[in-house]
DNA sequence: TTGAAAGCGCTAACAC
DNA sequence: GTGTTAGCGCTTTCAA
């Protein structure tokens, strides 16, 4: 019987431990309930408390989650699901969501939809069948179908941003009513009487919000709404070109411009700056969204900042909260988001304000 | 017995589908078994399959991933351990990522360590218990002790960037080299002989990789190398502000600078507007590693730009690799980086550059 | 306080 | 081609 003990051969071939609770319960000479006892910090008699901790320093083990997750039927895991990774938009938000979850021994999945209703409706079921607890939704292009299978899962979901279409759930924004005023005044306290908005579909929550914030701006300053100024397509750096081009080749173009939407945003400079006009001699800009370390170089854009940290970490809450007591009311928490000015704005070019 | 066959009562306290196979299969009046077996594509009578998929229709049934994770003792999970996904360097690799995981059926989990060797190791202990199938490791605080559970646990690792410090694994990297070698030779063409580096700590093979190039190029071009502008330390934005005024407040201040890394770049660009210089009338910078927006506006930061997307779809195929091939020769993946010249390179200022 | 045993939902080995 | 059964590694009754 003394070979028992500790006699790991560990061939060369590798594969070496797949080590479980009941080894350990043989090496400590106790059961499995034992052994799980200890580890869930149960109360166990100190001698064999004693026994399972030696054992397990011994050899290093730790529990798999695995089998827990079956039982439980659940993962600890939140999907997070965002149109684009690459979007500095949402790297802090997913921190924001990192952090709280890995308070709370959880970690997070990030799904890239591409704003593609087909993928993450794909994914998303994925998530259901991986069983994760949790889903932030950040993703504008979430259609209906796509979310069915996780509510049928009986999973919480927060909607960030926007509002889901028809399906209630926790939700997380910012006011896009005021972020949208207090750009527009700056462009109209510099003179601006031709401003253009570049936005995403009206059909997303916040582009429909930003843009009547933006008419809104207009008709208060008394000046007219025209349809030409107003450029609508996805939310994309092709279509912030795009709409970006659209904008200057008009007869009498915008002496500035409200992008309501971050990769737009981008687009929107690049078709600028190759038109060789510049920010904001040429044209004035504001951003609804930040542009990360452009905040830093040159004039910088002005920018309607969104809490993007808090955004991810209280959406991360709400889930948790939710979690464990799934019958809370609904909330909506607005964080407040703030007009951070730099050198994008400008009075307007000499003769361009004089225009009709 | 009427009962048995399909009271669903739907409280409306919710709580609604738990569905699993062995419902399927007593609604389509075959074992378990057999659904298993239409569902994973196996061969089944023409008629079961029928009767077995319009089951499956009519409950908007998906299988879980749980149990066939426990009996694979591992889920269909990448762990992608970076030090923040703040910084602009990891956007596009964990894209690079997901896109490759997704097209294997595998999601994506992001672990942000900030460099803390006690927090990634205790994050890479949650991911075996989780069961993660692979490791793409691109923080640069790895330390030996925190990736130990990972290979007891015979789960793959891919390096990423820098070289694990005693381990064997695969790797991604990017020639450190001949990107430095680039960068310093704009610098000492435009006639720079006063160029300070900002670099991370040695130990991280990157860091000591750019410095040796750092050093090369120098002594190539014939100058001394002076220890004054050598500034190390770690590899962050506070570090590149401190360092960056280390070399303002030299008695004879560089009239360039080799910054070796992203967030370092950053810090060290705030120091010199907040000083009150210009780039690149007063000093002219270079990072290794791009600044995203930063690029498109105003003079822009010259960069050498490695292919993160690449570096991540790269990593996740050499995991993928070894998780199917376990035994296959490690593999080192040097891939192309490029220096993107924009405006922050210039001539030294007159009468800096005649100094002794 | 402890151990034995059932079971989470699926797959695969084995019999039929 | 199909059903039965065992089992992945834990946790959690239930008895003792």
């Amino acid at each position: 019987v003394s070979l028992q003990d500790d006699v790991k051969p560990d061939a060369p071939s590798g594969k070496a431990d797949a080590m479980n609770m009941s080894e350990i319960a043989e090496r400590a000479g106790v059961s499995k309930s034992t052994v799980s006892r200890v580890l869930s910090g149960n109360s166990v008699r100190p001698e064999n408390r004693e026994r399972v901790l030696k054992a397990v320093a011994e050899t290093g083990y730790f529990p798999s989650r695995l089998a827990p997750n079956l039982r439980a039927r659940s993962a600890r895991i939140l999907a997070v699901v965002i149109s684009d990774i690459t979007n500095p938009f949402f790297t802090a938000l997913i921190r924001g969501c990192e952090d709280v979850a890995r308070e709370e021994g959880y970690s997070v999945i990030v799904l890239n939809t591409d704003e593609l209703p087909e993928l993450e409706a794909q994914r998303l079921r994925d998530m259901v069948a991986e069983g994760v607890s949790g889903v932030v939704l950040a993703s504008s292009g979430s259609s209906q179908d796509a979310i069915e299978p996780v509510r049928r899962a009986n999973i919480p979901i927060v909607a960030l941003d926007r509002r889901l279409a028809n399906a209630r759930s926790d939700v997380v924004t910012t006011d896009g009513t005021a972020g949208t005023r207090s750009a527009m005044e700056q462009l109209l306290d510099a003179g601006h009487r031709r401003i253009g908005i570049i936005s995403g579909p009206p059909t997303v929550s916040t582009m429909e919000e930003r843009l009547s914030a933006y008419e809104a701006a207009l008709v208060q300053a008394g000046l007219d709404i025209d349809p030409d100024l107003i450029r609508l397509g996805e939310i994309s750096q092709a279509a912030g070109q795009r709409l970006m081009l659209d904008l200057l080749q008009l007869d009498e173009r915008p002496t500035a411009v409200f992008s309501a939407s971050n990769p737009a945003t981008i687009g929107a400079l690049t078709t600028i700056y190759e038109h060789g006009l510049s920010v904001p001699a040429d044209i004035s800009v504001v951003s609804f969204d930040e542009l990360t370390a452009g905040a830093l170089i040159g004039p910088g854009i002005s920018a309607v900042v969104q809490p993007t940290y808090a955004m991810g970490s209280e959406a991360a809450k709400l889930l948790f909260r939710r979690i464990r007591e799934p019958d809370t009311p609904l909330r909506e928490v607005v964080l407040p988001n703030n007009l951070v000015l730099r050198g994008s704005i400008d009075r307007p070019p000499v003769g361009a304000s004089s225009h009709p």
